[in-house]
DNA sequence: GAACTCTATCGACGTTCGTCGATAATCGAT
DNA sequence: ATCGATTATCGACGAACGTCGATAGAGTTC
């Protein structure tokens, strides 16, 4: 967990973000982080083993949309909102519509 | 071109229409559909082949994005914004807002 | 009806994806 | 120092994807 690179959003295209938003999973895992909050990998169970939710934390957080830093053992994540909504404006809010609805 | 089915919108996830868009050309395809027209198919020109582009009309309109009529010998299609919009709010004024952008 | 245009479908191919289990590393607590 | 919890990485696997070229059908034009 040690070099945790996280891209630039300028460098992002939207299908890049839209990509990483089509698996359920995935936008199942920014859903809960909508509200802003920080939180730990363990605190989620979609269904899918902890390499496999690793795996789709990973693909988040190289898309742009996912802030990830590494605390003594968890993993902590949180969306990066603000840098999300300067490159792709009224998105995040737009999310937090549409998944609201589901 | 027969039977071309439209599923119901109702029936369309969230993360299946991010998936639809998820590729630069089926998003460069929804930019152009994006001004309301119905387009032809044979006016786009992506860099990929005739085949490839029919597969990814295919699957916008599986993915309820895009209505698709054959008409005569053409392929006309045309965004479904209506329906887009009363299953997802705002995500198709979001989409012109976004791809506008880029 | 012959030639041409537009499109859908097919089969193929290499690539990417989603998943798993096993392993190893790191940390916290005992 | 050991145990348990949390996580990242690895290798594997089948499934899905993106692409192409070839083909065939349906319309249009001549």
């Amino acid at each position: 967990m040690r070099t945790v690179f996280h891209p630039a959003l300028s460098d992002i295209p939207l299908h890049k973000v839209m990509h990483a938003l089509g698996s359920p999973v995935r936008l199942a895992v920014v859903k809960e982080l909508l509200d802003g909050d920080v939180h730990q990998g363990s605190e989620f169970d979609f269904g899918v083993g902890q390499s496999t939710l690793s795996h789709h934390v990973k693909i988040l957080r190289e898309a742009g949309i996912v802030q990830n830093d590494p605390e003594g053992n968890r993993c902590l994540m949180s969306l990066r909102s603000a840098e999300l909504d300067a490159r792709f404006p009224g998105f995040v809010e737009q999310l937090r519509v549409l998944t609201v609805a589901e």
